[in-house]
DNA sequence: GTAAGCACTCTTGTGGAAAAAGTGCCAGAC
DNA sequence: GTCTGGCACTTTTTCCACAAGAGTGCTTAC
């Protein structure tokens, strides 16, 4: 699908097309076209080169006698070959800059505070993903026993990152046991990445059996929940308003879908997650989203290091988006972010 | 406000009225309160008896020749004098118990799990917030040094309930001093309530600030924090998508004003909580509730217990909401979550 | 290859008439 | 007195027809 064979003037007239429609929200006709765009070029050929264009599957019409709107392709065809970077105005960097870079002690809090900024300077919707614990060195594991039958974990990962999780015992836990449980746990699986350890806790594990089968037996069976990177309050979204007066949500099931969607944070983080981490920014256009309720979105994504580990944080808006900002804008961010935790 | 003389016919034409608005979201004319009021009365008659209750501000017309709508003081009314209790079916009410008593291990889920499901059957909007710790009595603190400058603080309050909190220390810690404080921290504030200790912390510790003057003030200045009982993530809501379709918010910026006051967790959490706990189902009609965004709104709220502390749960719907029903579905949940955590 | 002209298509807007829904009030019945 | 049928009146909703507008595609000429 190389569509590095575009003539200047479709290059040009793509260009053009997208630009206006992204700031209009209208199908763009000829003429808008034409006068956009300087040299002289009268509708009459712009209409043809559109053709070409349509027949190409880069735009298209809501019916005959409309102006042309950009398909999926075509945004993506924008996004790859001629879309500049737009830098963020100071205003909008300062902005920025000021709420990531206050001070705070929780990590959750800059990221509930840096999905919101994104939110309102973008206009979209805004969102971030605690760092995922995978990659992340286990440096101490505590237990503590805070009843009679429950038991607190704590996982502290290099970095000063922690995940805490109450995990519910069978039987009334002796404080002895507990403290040798403990010391296994850290002698064992210390120093490992919680991946690793994911994946080989049982074996790990296995042999030691012996002390406290209960405990052990215990910490096994919550693996899934120990080490679930997907957890819904690992995800923060900021700015669901913005989304409901956008001209693409008018129809309401539209929307309806799309809400019902940002609710279920758990598949939501691992829709994104799924792609595994690049460097740099990911743009998903439309259908390219696996999930039909998205299909009129797209997602702008770009990791974010905190220490070792890495998170995610990004923009969903309409496909309809300024995209050569938007980029910038979180690219930006997720710059500063990355600053702020590594520290 | 004593609406108790009103005649049994104007009860009844209310009552009728007010069934047949929540039923069809539609202005009621006098022909479809007569023919759904049994007893042979005419609509001319019904009319006569609708003009005394518009004078009493009970229900109101959108414009001359449409029928008559209630007023928030017409629901009150309702409400209070006339409504019976409407009992759910057993398929609700299995449902309810099915997604409610499932074993969890969490506190956390099981709530989260109760929003969604009072959403899904009530069709509206489900909320439930997390225990009040502020009545809850603390059993143990425990600090964990997890970084270099981090330190962890385990609030355990009585019954299995955990709060943790991550600290950010000014300098290094060292080991022994955190044991020495933690045990201080024990001593002085075990057995106390968060909410008293909330109160009076500052004196209860200002004695012993020789130990570790360091960590004690970190302690002190985090109180706010450590003891914040509107955190935005104590509160759950599902079915955020159930209110797009409903009529009432047919207009784009209404309902784009109350999601942005979902959005605020912190806000919303504090307006539920301000008015205190009562026993029992509490019932805020339109503009009794006191944030202006919401006020083609109605919030029914019950608490519910987790062994000594009180948390709330409730449903968040337009004025126009079945309240016979939902207020039974509102107690058995709450009365089921109280059963499931003081197990 | 480019542009101008023109017929054609489809959507949008407008105005007015008719239908629908419902009221308020009066005069008469029980 | 209280209730009801009847009727005039008001307002919204619906429908339709027709014109205006926007934009295309094609043909033809340069």
């Amino acid at each position: 699908m190389a569509f590095d064979n575009l003539t200047e003037r479709e290059r040009l007239i793509l260009q053009t097309l997208i630009n206006h429609y992204i700031a209009t929200a209208e199908p763009v006709g000829s003429r808008a076209v034409a006068q956009k765009y300087r040299l002289g070029i009268s509708p009459a050929t712009v209409r043809n080169t559109m053709q070409d264009l349509e027949e190409m599957g880069l735009i298209s019409q809501p019916h005959t006698s409309a102006g042309r709107v950009p398909t999926d392709r075509g945004y993506r065809v924008y996004v790859d070959n001629m879309m500049g970077l737009e830098a963020l105005t100071p205003s909008e960097a300062d902005q920025i800059r000021k709420e990531i870079c206050a001070d705070y002690a929780a990590v959750e809090d800059i990221l509930e505070q840096t999905a919101r900024v994104l939110a309102t300077v973008s206009k979209q919707l805004g969102l971030t993903i605690a760092p995922r614990f995978d990659k992340g060195i286990l440096t101490r594991v505590n237990l503590i026993p805070v009843a009679e039958k429950k038991i607190l974990v704590i996982l502290a990962v290099k970095h000063g990152l922690v995940r805490t999780v109450l995990l519910e015992a069978e039987s009334g836990i002796n404080t002895e046991q507990v403290e040798k449980t403990a010391s296994i746990l850290n002698e064992k699986l210390c120093g490992l990445t919680l991946g690793e350890i994911k994946d080989s806790i049982d074996i790990r594990l296995k042999e030691t059996s012996a002390e406290d089968p209960r405990l052990i037996k215990l910490f096994l069976d919550s693996t899934d929940n120990l080490l679930n990177f997907t957890d819904p309050d690992q995800m923060h979204l900021g700015g669901t308003t913005n989304i409901v007066n956008q001209p693409e949500f008018k129809n309401r099931e539209k929307l309806r879908s799309l809400i019902e969607v940002l609710e279920e944070k758990k598949l939501l983080t691992e829709l994104i997650s799924a792609k595994g981490i690049k460097e740099g920014i990911t743009i998903t256009i439309g259908k390219e989203i696996e999930r039909g309720e998205m299909q009129s979105c797209s997602l702008l994504t770009s990791p974010y290091k905190a220490g070792k580990v890495q998170g995610t944080i990004g923009i969903i808006g309409p496909t309809r988006m300024r995209y050569s900002k938007l980029v910038s804008m979180v690219e930006y961010t997720a710059k500063l972010l990355s600053e702020v935790l590594s520290k």
